[in-house]
DNA sequence: GAAACTAGACCAACCGGTCGGTTTTAAAGA
DNA sequence: TCTTTAAAACCGACCGGTTGGTCTAGTTTC
C-alpha cells in the first residue's frame, strides 16, 4: 500500500492557503474542502482509516465523489491531511501552548493530563486518542503516516523537555533530574492510560495510574521549594 | 456491528475439547481448526480484525471456505477465538507465570518489561502488542471483544497486585506502598511504551520511559532492605 | 450409512476510483 | 455595466475488484 507516492503532485499536501471572501468567510471551494476534512477526520476517528468509508464521508460533508476527487487525489491524501490539521491543532491547544511559558512544568503537566480524565469527553472515553489510534493502525502499513505520527511524538517530547528545562531554571524542577526520562514517562504513561481506558472503561485504573505518575513527578521537585 | 450475537450457538465459543488420535496428534478436523486459528491470528495481528481478509487466512491455513464455515459461524467468532487463545497464552507465559511465585515482584516486573524491549522481536517492534491493537480497533465497535480485552487487563492488574502483596509479605515492597497505583502505572506505561515505539521507532524514548518507571519502582522498596 | 469434514462456485453488497458533463465563479474585454 | 470566456468546482452514473457469507456436492472417518 502506498509505496511510491512521490510521483507528481497534482494536489499539494502543504497547508493550503485559504482564499477568503470579502466578508471573511471561506470561498465556496474552501468551504467544501473544509467540510470534507472535518467529515473525514470524524469518520476516521470513529472507524479507523482503512475502514473509513468514502460514502459516509461524502454523506456527512454533503458533497459528492466529484468534489472529493477534485480537492484530493485519493483517500490517502484526504486522510493524511485531515489527520495533520486536526491532530496538530489538538496538541497545540492541549500541550504546546500550556507548556510554552510555564515556570512550573510539573504542575502544568499534571493539569494537562488531569484534563483528559476530568473532562467527560465521551469520544475520548469511547474512541481514545486519535494520535494513538492512527499510530496503531497506520504505522506498520504506511510510512507517510508513520513519519507524521513519529514527528508529532517528537514535537511533544521536545516541548516537554524544553518546559522541564525552564522548570530547572526557575527552581521548580531538580537540577539533577533526568529530564529526558521524565518526558518519556509522561508520554508513554499518558498514551497507555487513554488507550487502556478505552478498553477497560475503568476510571479507577486510570486514576490510579495518574496518581502514581504524579507521585513520581513530585519526587522530581527540589528538596526545599 | 455484532449487536445481537446471543442467539443460537451452533458453534460454542468455549474452549473446545480437542479430540486426539491414538498417537496423540490432533484429529483431522481439529488440525484444520488449529491451522485456521493460527492463520487468523497472524492475519489479524498484521492487518487488524476489520481489514483481515478471509481469503488470506484461507490461503495461509491451506483450506477452503467450506471448512472455515464448518468450524466457525462467522469471521467474528473466528477472530475472537483466535484472539482469546493467543493473547491468553501470551500473558500466561510473559506475566502470570513469572509473577505467580516471586518474592521480589519489583524485580520481576522489571525483567518482564525489559524483555519486551531487549528481545529484538521484529513483529513487536513493527506491529506492537496484540492486546493493545485489538483494544484500539475493536473496543468501540464490538462489546464482545471489549469485554474479553477488559477482562485481560483486569487479570493482568490482579496478578500484579497479588504479586506486589507477596512482595510486602517478603519485605521487598514497602508496607506503605499504594499497590493499586503501582500496578496501574506498570500497565499503562508499558502499554504506552510499546504503542509509542511502534510509531516512533525510537528505542531511546522507550529506554528512557522504562528507566523512569524503574526509578519509580525503586522508590517503592523498603528504606532498609 | 451417518456424521464430520472439505471443496469451491456463486452471490449481493460495498469498496475506492474514474470520467464525461454541468454549473458557478471571477476576471477580461468592450 | 453587460458580455464573453476559461478555469474552478461540482455532479453522479459507472467500473473492476474485493468483501464476508451461502449453498450444494463430494469425501473421509468411524
Amino acid at each position: 500500500m502506498s509505496q511510491d507516492r512521490t510521483e507528481e503532485k497534482l494536489h499539494s499536501l502543504a497547508p493550503k492557503k485559504l482564499a477568503k471572501e470579502a466578508d471573511g468567510r471561506l470561498a465556496r471551494g474552501d468551504k467544501t474542502r473544509a467540510a470534507l476534512l472535518d467529515a473525514a477526520f470524524d469518520e476516521i476517528y470513529e472507524h479507523g482509516f482503512q475502514s473509513a468509508s468514502l460514502a459516509n464521508i461524502l454523506r456527512t460533508a454533503n458533497c459528492t465523489k466529484g468534489s472529493l476527487y477534485h480537492h484530493f487525489p485519493d483517500k490517502h491524501a484526504l486522510g493524511l491531511t485531515a489527520a495533520k490539521e486536526n491532530i496538530g491543532a489538538h496538541f497545540e491547544e492541549r500541550w504546546f501552548i500550556p507548556l510554552a511559558d510555564t515556570k512550573d512544568p510539573l504542575t502544568t503537566i499534571r493539569s494537562c493530563i488531569q484534563r483528559y480524565i476530568d473532562n467527560e469527553d465521551e469520544r475520548l472515553f469511547r474512541l481514545g486518542c486519535p494520535l494513538q489510534n492512527l499510530s496503531q493502525e497506520m504505522s506498520p502499513i504506511d510510512e507517510e503516516f508513520r513519519i507524521f505520527l513519529a514527528g508529532t511524538f517528537a514535537s511533544w517530547h521536545a516541548a516537554l523537555i524544553s518546559a522541564l528545562k525552564q522548570g530547572q531554571k526557575n527552581g521548580t524542577v531538580q537540577e539533577a533530574a533526568n529530564i529526558e526520562q521524565i518526558a518519556a514517562l509522561v508520554i508513554t504513561s499518558h498514551q497507555g492510560n487513554i488507550g487502556t481506558l478505552k478498553a477497560t472503561h475503568d476510571f479507577g485504573l486510570a486514576h490510579n495510574a495518574i496518581a502514581a505518575l504524579f507521585s513520581y513527578l513530585n519526587t522530581q521537585r527540589p528538596a526545599a521549594a
